[in-house]
DNA sequence: CGATAGATCGGCT
DNA sequence: GCCGATCTATCGC
């Protein structure tokens, strides 16, 4: 376990761009097995992308209407999950890439694959790597299994338009570290 | 390398 | 009915 402190439940009572910069950097564990997060993006109730657009509030999304510091988790394609950390005023960072650090053989193992890139390079393939399910939307990320530790230094963070959408598709709100090979793409040049 | 197809299903209109 | 905050395999250059 890394001897870093724990993010506090605070962090996450900010503006989704805010967070989801400052998440770069920090260290995500569920039950021991994680690593670095290296990307992210971030989706507030003014964004047509977001689940929460102009806040309404669904069967699905109601996670974000709750209290910031929360995880957000929700099946996509019909196949996959995403893992989401809720922040102020119904907003929400989607984890999108890790640097896998700890527990890489259980990664390994519940990804199939042994080639480290691709244990936790995208949303999806980070969730399978960390065991994350529908059976963690609504837990507290400030206690277990969740874990979150703060980064040791500063870095040089790129920003880009984010990955996939179809809606706000220029919107700059992915946020990575800089030539990380742990990304789920590369950033546009400038 | 980039482009494309297929898998697969819950949530929402 | 439609479609998605994805991933993998496969095809073409």
């Amino acid at each position: 376990m890394p001897s870093r402190k724990h993010l506090p439940k605070h962090f996450f009572a900010r503006d989704a761009d805010t967070v989801a910069r400052a998440l770069i950097g920090t260290t995500l564990t569920v039950g021991g097995v994680g690593g670095i997060i290296v990307e992210t993006e971030s989706y507030d109730s003014t964004d047509p992308a977001s689940h929460a657009f102009e806040r309404r509030q669904t069967g699905r999304n109601a996670v974000m209407f709750g209290a910031p510091g929360h995880a957000y988790v929700y099946r996509i394609y019909g196949m996959h999950w995403c893992l989401n950390f809720v922040c102020a005023d119904v907003s929400a960072v989607l984890i999108r890439a890790l640097e896998p650090r700890l527990g890489t053989a259980k990664m390994q193992a519940r990804r199939g694959t042994e080639v480290e890139r691709l244990l936790c390079s995208g949303p999806g393939r980070l969730c399978q790597a960390l065991g994350i399910s529908d059976a963690q939307n609504g837990k507290a990320l400030t206690a277990p299994p969740f874990a979150l530790y703060r980064a040791t230094g500063t870095a040089e963070i790129s920003v880009g338009p984010r990955i996939g959408l179809t809606k706000a598709v220029d919107l700059q709100r992915r946020f990575g570290l800089a030539r990380s090979p742990f990304l789920s793409q590369r950033f546009p040049k400038a």
